[in-house]
DNA sequence: ATGAATAGTCCCATATAGTGGGACTATGCC
DNA sequence: GGCATAGTCCCACTATATGGGACTATTCAT
């Protein structure tokens, strides 16, 4: 699912090696040294200079002394205020609010930050009663009882999942709550199995929820996206459907958001 | 002395363009439609759309909705920890440590936050007493009493000056210390007309001070930058010298940092 | 709902515009 | 001092971007 590799998309070489370029600079910040990045993208010296020299009068990057460039003092003008969270809360919102119209649901983009989820969007449908779910945009919640949690736990690379599963204790939200490490690391596996996460009222009563990652081009998942209902109003034939659609958002928006 | 017009750099018009786009569409992050755009930029809709592509595959911009696009993920997680202070530090400090070493001073750069000066640089000539001089790094300063806050001042909009001068009391650090509002905007005014700033004794009795303003491109200056020597060694006749030097250095930094 | 207006996509013949080899200078390093 | 690497410049060639126009998708007003 993940490598949405595009169509190589003709008529504009020069621009796409050009930004190419911006981007290798723009990683380590122009640390390397340009006769490495040629070699790396088999282009002559000739080309990348005047490629340096476009991007330097466009003000995305500017030279410092020899060998080392920078990000241009315009660009980080023009980007000053914008966080990767706040970028990905803006591009997400739309389909969520759509997605959460679609279900009748709750739905919920997330994060995780010092263990902790942080959500970044809260979008509810109108049918729900007003203030349904605890979450608020830009709070936190414990990882282990939310859906969320659980997705971005389960492909936590296994030292860090380690590192967090001795961490504990696991205090108990609710009597459903999964406090017992070794019961929440099996859980954590069949999340991953499945490739969905479920919340059955462990972090209140009345909440089921159900949540997937979201897939950035190969890499272990560092968001996800939820669905939320009423716990007591949940039938449980409706969950492949829910499950669908929140797959197919997901998807959509992987591809839209990661290049 | 603005307006660095550079030479038309031949060989990369393509690149050109879609650079330019970019920062079209960073500066108010894609509110306006792309049909504006073409107008604007003279060129045909089928060409914005193959740039516009070119610049979401290389994950600079990202679309949102219809007409709506926005930074790219990718390019904001790049970008994560720049801010303007930062880059404008990083780029003027070679430059001033050489000036510094060349003037046997303390040489600073500094903007304006809140009515008060914030020193983004500080480089001390090796022989200069260590700890000469108050300042330090990310620390602020009152505007009135120091070169570079009476440079940004004086280059201030008349509105924001007025506000500031009826803002006082302004504290007398040194029995020099302008204080009197009056006299304080006849200094400013007097500082716009020759194009430098001095502090001579106001800020602390053993520090003199010269200042003059970084020009972005036609813009009032909003960053400044200044050399300091300790008041008892000052000669006079060593101003026009090190005015020069300074002004020199100012003009280089100005062309390398604002395209 | 229906239609008009605007946003976005696709195609292709043409010549414009980027290419890269290489010769050259500037700069930093030993 | 000299060597190595960074950065600049030039130019004939052809790969590459161009933009007109036809077409579809989306939005908005009525």
């Amino acid at each position: 699912m993940p490598n949405t590799a595009k169509p190589p998309a003709p008529g504009n070489a020069s621009l796409e090696k050009g930004l190419a370029l911006f981007n290798r600079i723009a990683q380590d910040h122009g640390q390397t040294p340009l006769k490495t990045l040629a070699a790396d993208m088999g282009l002559p010296r000739s080309t990348l200079y005047r490629l340096t020299g476009a991007l330097e009068q466009a003000g995305l990057i500017a030279r410092l002394r020899h060998r080392h460039y920078t990000i241009g003092l315009p660009l980080a003008q023009a980007l000053h205020g914008i966080t990767p969270a706040g970028q990905l809360a803006l591009l997400c919102r739309p389909a969520l609010r759509q997605l959460a119209r679609a279900c009748g649901a709750a739905a919920h983009l997330g994060v995780m930050e010092n263990d902790m989820v942080t959500y970044l969007v809260k979008e509810n449908a109108a049918t729900l009663p007003a203030g349904f779910s605890i979450s608020r945009e830009n709070t936190q919640l414990e990882a282990y009882c939310s859906g969320i949690g659980k997705v971005l736990l389960a492909w936590l690379p296994e030292a860090e999942r380690a590192r967090y599963l001795a961490g504990g204790p696991f205090v108990a939200m609710t009597e459903r709550t999964i406090t017992d490490p070794q019961r929440l690391r099996q859980t954590l596996e069949s999340v991953q199995a499945q490739q969905f996460a479920r919340d059955d009222g462990e972090i209140a009563d009345d909440l089921y929820c159900l949540a997937v990652p979201l897939w950035a081009g190969g890499q272990p998942p560092t968001a996800a996206i939820s669905l939320s209902f009423p716990r007591h109003a949940h039938q449980p034939q409706d969950d492949s459907s829910h499950l669908a659609r929140l797959r197919a958002c997901a998807a959509q928006l992987s591809a839209q958001i990661f290049p």
